[in-house]
RNA sequence: GCCGCGGUAGCUCAGGGGCUAGAGCGUCGGGCUGUUAACCCGAAGGUCGCCGGUUCGAAUCCGGCCCGCGGCGCCA
């Protein structure tokens, strides 16, 4: 006969709970998240999976004995089922609370190692990050990291695009090769993915427009609050596509996503809530007029190179809303990234940045679509030829000019969060001194 | 990879050649029937990151190493 895990009846999520139940009798089973003791009477905020928390309180001449003794007894984090009846008051948190008439500890939990004291301590809250996900803070993010993945899907799926699942075991490198994080397979040598881009350009001679939201690994040694090892990308590609058409897709999407979490994280985010909620068309500058503001700014910035830290964070303080850098020097981009034709050293390649600051987010363009173009510029790079055959096949078979994007899910969510460091988006969080737990 | 800061109780930190290494929080025991990180009294709790050196004596000084944090570089 079947069991329930759940040994008690359960009436409603705390989330459910309103001024509409007040006087009703509910039974809640969840986590206790604070406890008070005053003698007589306990108080537990008690918080489940819906997120939210509720004050109860345990007075000793209200329950049975047994069920006193047990909440003065439980400790932050037991598993606990409270039965009680639902009552407004002023003195609780959110003017709501549960007069308990039965509780029982389910499952019993140790000291809490996440004190408050212990919040000041960024090392050993990610040591403890399989405990610390519990707070309500972490939540958040990473419901919103949820939201944010699922509005995505809404978006590509609205459109007629396809979701792929590309390979995380691979042998050909997208970016630079000493990026690439080794793994043993069988008697050979594979590496992790840096980006599905290659496989969605496959794919695309089947499905024309394709998506993928997935996992991306690059072995770097950045300290920096921008990297991480391991991080997700949604990647889309698109058949017939210039970079004017991938620009716009960006702008369409980022649009939707801020939207959508502006609407569902309103109470979080607070005034920042309108912030975010963008809508294309995004400013456009050119690489050379950004290059103008980190100079005008005072940060030294040479033709056909990065920006560094200091001058990406000038030139995006710059802006209040998502902005694009296009026309950047080839030298400066991937093998596979196509040029213009009336300047060659220009490439057709475009970054999405975000604003107050926080810098890019998202990289984007037209491919090169030739099969000898495309294999004389690997030779010219100095790549190894016959790693790439499969991807120079694909052109020789009817794949007309495309152009995709990748943007960051982890760096999106910090901008959108105005988040320290983007790690805080990750459930477990890779970086190059972290890889536990 | 480079620069800087740090590692002392479960957590946050103080101590900076010499009695038995301290405080707050947490935990445990006691008290308390309206708390909001409750409060009051008491107690337990230590390989002072690791290895070596100097010294009568090292948590403390010196050297090396390990680990973490912040920034830069690299990089999407």
């Amino acid at each position: 006969m079947y069991q329930s895990a759940l040994p008690v009846p359960r009436s409603h999520h705390i989330a459910e709970i309103s001024r509409e139940l007040v006087g009703r009798e509910v039974s809640l089973v969840g986590w206790v998240y604070r406890k008070r003791v005053h003698g007589g009477l306990v108080f537990i905020i008690l918080r489940d999976g819906s997120s939210a928390t509720i004050q109860c309180t345990i007075h000793r001449d209200r329950v049975p004995p047994e069920d006193f003794k047990q909440a003065e007894k439980t400790l932050i984090e037991a598993a606990v089922w409270v039965q009680g009846v639902v009552a407004e008051d002023p003195r609780a948190p959110g003017g709501l609370e549960v007069r308990t008439t039965r509780f029982r500890e389910l499952v019993p939990a140790e000291p809490w190692p996440l004190t408050e004291d212990a919040a000041k301590s960024v090392g050993f809250l990610y040591d403890k990050r399989h405990l610390w996900l519990r707070s309500l803070r972490v939540q958040t993010v990473l419901r919103a990291r949820a939201e944010f993945c699922k509005a995505a899907r809404e978006f590509f799926e609205a459109r007629g695009f396809v979701e792929i699942h590309a390979p995380i075991l691979i042998t050909t490198a997208c970016e630079g090769g000493a990026t690439l994080f080794p793994v043993e397979y069988f008697d050979r040598e594979a590496y992790l993915t840096q980006s599905a881009q290659l496989y969605e350009e496959a794919a695309i001679a089947a499905f024309e427009k394709v998506y993928t939201i997935g996992p991306s690994f690059r072995a770097e040694k950045s300290r920096t609050r921008k990297h991480l090892t391991e991080f997700w990308q949604i990647e889309a590609e698109v058949a017939y596509a210039t970079m004017e058409d991938i620009m716009r897709l960006q702008e369409d999407l980022l649009s939707h996503l801020c939207n959508h979490i502006a609407q569902r994280f309103g109470d979080v985010l607070g005034e920042r809530a309108d912030k975010i909620r963008v809508k294309p068309p995004f400013p456009k500058i050119t690489y050379d007029e950004a290059v103008e503001i980190a100079q005008r700014k005072g940060y030294d910035v040479s033709w056909g190179e990065d920006f560094g830290a200091e001058a990406e964070r000038a030139i995006a303080e710059e802006f209040e809303v998502p902005f694009f850098i296009y026309d950047y020097p080839l030298v400066a981009r991937s093998f596979y990234c196509a040029w213009r034709e009336d300047r060659p050293e220009i490439a057709l390649s475009c970054d999405l940045w975000a604003p107050e600051g926080f810098g890019e987010i998202a990289t984007g363009g037209e491919r090169i679509a030739d099969p000898e173009v495309l294999r004389r510029r690997i030779i010219e790079l100095g790549l190894p030829l016959e790693q790439y055959e499969w991807y120079i096949e694909i052109r020789r078979y009817g794949l007309p000019r495309h152009a995709g994007f990748g943007i960051g899910v982890e760096r999106t969510l910090r901008w959108m969060f105005k988040l320290d460091h983007v790690r805080m988006v990750a459930l477990f969080p890779r970086t190059p001194t972290r890889v536990e737990p």
